[in-house]
DNA sequence: AATATAAGTCAATAATACTGACTAATACTT
DNA sequence: AAGTATTAGTCAGTATTATTGACTTATATT
């Protein structure tokens, strides 16, 4: 009976915050070179694929995502478009927004920006089940709020 | 047909990407009060979770698992030393080695620290069946070399 | 005896993030 | 129209985390 709760006990928690810290830090750590090579580091890394996957997300949204100060996250920004990688953009409904998009060079830079970690992740969903990817997916989503 | 592979496709990958650093961001967030109270951070954070899990843990583990250098991991592990949370052991078999352990009083902040943590995944878990918790921990273990 | 491995150390520097105190522009509320 | 809230940006100083490079010490392996 107990059997069936296994996955809820204190153990399987305290595995799965291991799991969350070793999945972050070996796949984000599969960009260290391309980054170096552009003079650019992990805070740059984790804006570049918010702004890839949400083209035109804002300063509000980032600082929520990533949870640091806008002092900080400012700094990231301006070496990005100091670097021609992306570009901001006055809100047309709301004026005080500014949406933040990748330009051309911005693409091609993420291209190969994430493209050990997209191989890392593809080859563990090709061991895996469509099944397993969407419930593992599922899961994911409901950790984060 | 192409349908049954859209889980392998490039912006489902990044989608992935973007949830492992939210999952970890925002797992890793909830013990923030919780280490400020305690003038500890987030590198003190991230070795806890480690020795705890596995107490006896090497420095070389640790360092393959947070891709930091000695140096950095260092000053983290004297820290934790001076405010008597782990102690080092040395290696019965192999005397070069030292073995980190979780002291008495770790092992009380560990329960304060993951507390807030453990609650968000059990959160999860109670919205998931058992199948999805357990492919959702396989396929993370796959991300994971 | 020579070499390799595990861990620790010193010093300097770089990268990331924080606090606190502001400004500016725009939108919402009454 | 005036007051308030929101969104974003800025300046200055400091703290935390991590890096590079050059070493040392102890123990194990060949």
């Amino acid at each position: 009976m107990l059997k069936d709760f296994l996955y809820l006990k204190e153990k399987n928690l305290k595995d799965v915050i291991e799991l969350l810290l070793k999945s972050y830090t070996c796949s984000f750590s599969d960009s260290e070179q391309t980054l170096k090579r552009n003079s650019l580091g992990k805070a740059h890394h984790r804006l570049m694929i918010l702004v890839d996957n949400k083209p035109g997300i804002r300063v509000t949204e980032i600082l929520n995502c990533l949870k640091i100060t806008k002092q900080s996250l400012n700094r990231v920004i301006q070496d990005l478009i100091k670097k021609n990688l992306i570009n901001l953009v006055k809100g047309e409904k709301d004026g005080r927004e500014k949406k933040i998009y990748l330009t051309t060079k911005g693409m091609e830079f993420s291209n190969n920006l994430f493209s050990s970690q997209k191989t890392r992740i593809l080859s563990a969903f090709k061991k895996s089940s469509p099944d397993e990817v969407l419930y593992f997916k599922n899961v994911l989503k409901r950790i984060i709020e």
